[in-house]
DNA sequence: ATCATATACCTAAATTTCTTATGTATATAA
DNA sequence: TTATATACATAAGAAATTTAGGTATATGAT
C-alpha cells in the first residue's frame, strides 16, 4: 500500500519466478497469489502487471494461452524456454542486488550471513 | 551495471542510511562509498544522485553546508531532526518490503528466517 | 606542454516503470 | 438492481532513473 514504489525493477522477477512454481498462471491470479502471499501488503495492480504481461511475451520469455471458463476468457500465460534460463539469471540478479544492500545499509554485516 | 535498475525506489534510502553512519558526506564520497561497500557491483550514478539529495535538502531532511578543499568545492550533507527519524522509517520500510520478497520468491521459506 | 584520469559539482532530455483512471464484460450475492 | 468479484485491457500522468552533456580544479603520465 505505501512502499510499492520499491517494486520498480522486480515487477519481471516475481511473475517469471511465480510462473516457474505454477507452470501456468493467468493475470488475475498472479495479482492474487502475490496478495495473498504478503498478506495484502503488496498489490500488484492491472495497470503494472498486463503491460509487464505483454512485455515478457513480446521478448519471448512467456507464451500465451486462451481459455473459456464460465463464459469467461482466461489467459493463460507460461514460460518458454528462454523464459525458464531467464529466471535463474533474473533470480540471482536480484539476490545479488538485496546481498548488495545488505553491505551498503548493515555496515556490521558479517560475510556469509543468509538471505 | 546490469542490475542498476533494481535501484528503482532505495536510492533515498541508502543515502539516508549512510548519512546515518557518518554524520556528514558529499555527494561525490556517497558513489565512492557505495561502489567500495559493493565491490564496483553498484555505481551511482551523478544524475540519479544529485537530484535525490536536492529533492531530500527540498524536504527537510538534509541539510547542506559548503567547504573548500584544495580550491574545489564540496557540499557536505548532514541529516536533520525530521531526517533521523525518516532513516527509521524507510529503513522498516525497505525491510518489509524485502520480506515479503522473500515470501513471494522462495515458497518453501519458513517463517522467523533472518535478514 | 598536454592529455587522460580523478575529483567535484550540476542540469536536461529521454526512457522505464509504475499509479491512477477508465473501459468492457460476465457471474454472483445482497 | 446494485455492489462486488472475476477477467481482460489501455492511456494519461507521475516518479525515478539513464544517458549525455556542461563547468572547473588537481595530478600523474607522455
Amino acid at each position: 500500500m505505501s512502499n510499492n514504489n520499491l517494486i520498480k525493477g522486480s515487477l519481471q522477477t516475481i511473475i517469471l519466478k511465480l510462473l516457474e512454481e505454477n507452470e501456468k498462471m493467468y493475470g488475475y491470479e498472479i495479482t492474487q497469489r502475490v496478495k495473498e502471499l504478503t498478506a495484502g501488503e503488496i498489490k500488484i495492480t492491472e495497470g503494472a502487471l498486463y503491460p509487464a504481461l505483454h512485455k515478457l511475451e513480446a521478448e519471448g520469455l512467456l507464451s500465451t494461452e486462451i481459455q473459456q471458463v464460465d463464459n469467461r476468457v482466461r489467459k493463460y500465460y507460461s514460460l518458454t524456454k528462454d523464459g525458464q534460463k531467464e529466471v535463474t539469471s533474473k533470480m540471482s540478479e536480484l539476490q545479488g542486488f538485496v546481498e548488495n544492500l545488505q553491505r551498503i545499509l548493515t555496515p556490521d554485516l558479517k560475510p556469509g550471513f543468509n538471505i
